[in-house]
DNA sequence: AACTTATGACTAA
DNA sequence: TAGTCCTAAGTTG
């Protein structure tokens, strides 16, 4: 799940539930202790996803007694391949169970509460998804867990390697298996955004600015365009599965080099990025295999409708053309790609 | 109980 | 390119 659409999903859910309220940090597996130990009693001031990295910012607190203002400070998560943050709430809160790493127990009991709201159809169930509006958290499925202690509200006992709780009067998140979750001062927050090219769901600056600096890194670059769309300092925020399908919308063959690929094409890929981006947003999920992706025909070989078109579809007819699709290791990761259709 | 896999990214060679 | 780190679930024996 981890790729820039589940951190900017994670940026709103800070945002509805943590930002505004006081916050006990602690490190129940023990590894981010000291850190926690910074955050402790200041109270979440903003959240910001910026490609794959989730920024909660934290200010002095108007607690009763913290008279002190303390500059502030910014907590920097980088969720890596199967980090994952779990959502608490007190009685009558309605929070998202988790994002982050697939195949929790609470993600799955979440799909399968949607698939019956949406009657038992795993394709009404995306689009309902996709119904609740642009960027929101929405109609999002909602879980209650707690415990009593004392008389109020607290989250129950963290389960596996909890790197860090957050815990405010009504709700609490749980991090676990992230690859960086440091805090950091404005000026380490600006290290990290220097390094991170334009990001497809940045809605701050210009379109054509972000599309054109993208279009420049990649012409700029006589390497594989599939190690470009995941390097992060091109384009923010995509990894496995938006190259593998981005490029396979876009009909580009990942082999092809950067300084070898039209200025047009790649403005196409980048508005793609977006879109896939933006989708993936707000329906939780990446889903590429959409009725009007573009006019072509889409051969679906078996009832269930298909989610991806290449990925983790190595061998299985392409959907457009039924060419067997392939793998093959690029960037230290399975590339999948339909040596027909992407020239 | 051991092994494999994962939507990431770094370092060493 | 290979090895490393973070974690949990599924598969295999």
């Amino acid at each position: 799940m981890p790729e820039g659409h589940s951190i900017r999903r994670l940026a709103l859910a800070f945002s509805e539930w943590f930002v505004g309220h006081a916050c006990d940090t602690s490190s129940p597996q023990g590894r981010f202790a000291l850190g926690a130990a910074r955050l402790n009693g200041m109270t979440m001031v903003d959240a910001q996803s910026v490609g794959k990295h989730l920024f909660l910012e934290f200010g002095s607190g108007d607690r009763a007694g913290a008279e002190t203002t303390r500059a502030p400070l910014w907590l920097h998560v980088h969720l890596g391949l199967y980090g994952s943050w779990r959502f608490y709430g007190s009685p009558g809160t309605s929070v998202t169970p988790s994002i982050g790493a697939p195949r929790l127990p609470d993600v799955l009991a979440s799909d399968s509460d949607m698939h019956e709201d949406a009657g038992g159809d795993a394709f009404e169930m995306v689009r309902l998804a996709s119904e609740v509006g642009p960027r929101s958290n929405e109609g999002i499925r909602l879980s209650e867990d707690f415990g009593i202690d004392n008389g109020h509200w607290s989250p129950p006992p963290p389960r596996g390697a909890v790197r860090l709780r957050i815990v405010t009067e009504t709700v609490a998140a749980d991090l676990t298996g992230p690859t960086q979750c440091e805090v950091l001062d404005a000026a380490g927050v600006e290290v990290v955004l220097g390094r991170l090219g334009p990001d497809p769901l940045d809605d701050e600056s210009p379109a054509e600015r972000l599309r054109s600096e993208f279009v420049g890194r990649v012409r700029g670059s006589r390497r594989p365009v599939g190690e470009l769309v995941m390097d992060q300092s091109v384009v923010a925020g995509v990894g496995n599965i938006y190259r593998a399908e981005g490029l396979f919308r876009g009909g580009i063959s990942p082999f092809r080099r950067g300084n070898n690929v039209s200025e047009k094409r790649l403005r196409s890929l980048w508005d793609d990025f977006v879109v896939l981006l933006d989708d993936g947003v707000r329906r939780g999920n990446i889903y590429t295999v959409i009725p009007d992706w573009h006019s072509a025909e889409i051969v679906v070989e078996d009832d269930e409708a298909e989610k991806w078109f290449v990925y983790k579809r190595d061998g299985k007819p392409c959907l457009v053309c039924g060419t067997p699709v392939r793998t093959r290791v690029m960037q230290g990761r399975n590339l999948f790609w339909c040596p027909s259709c992407q020239r």
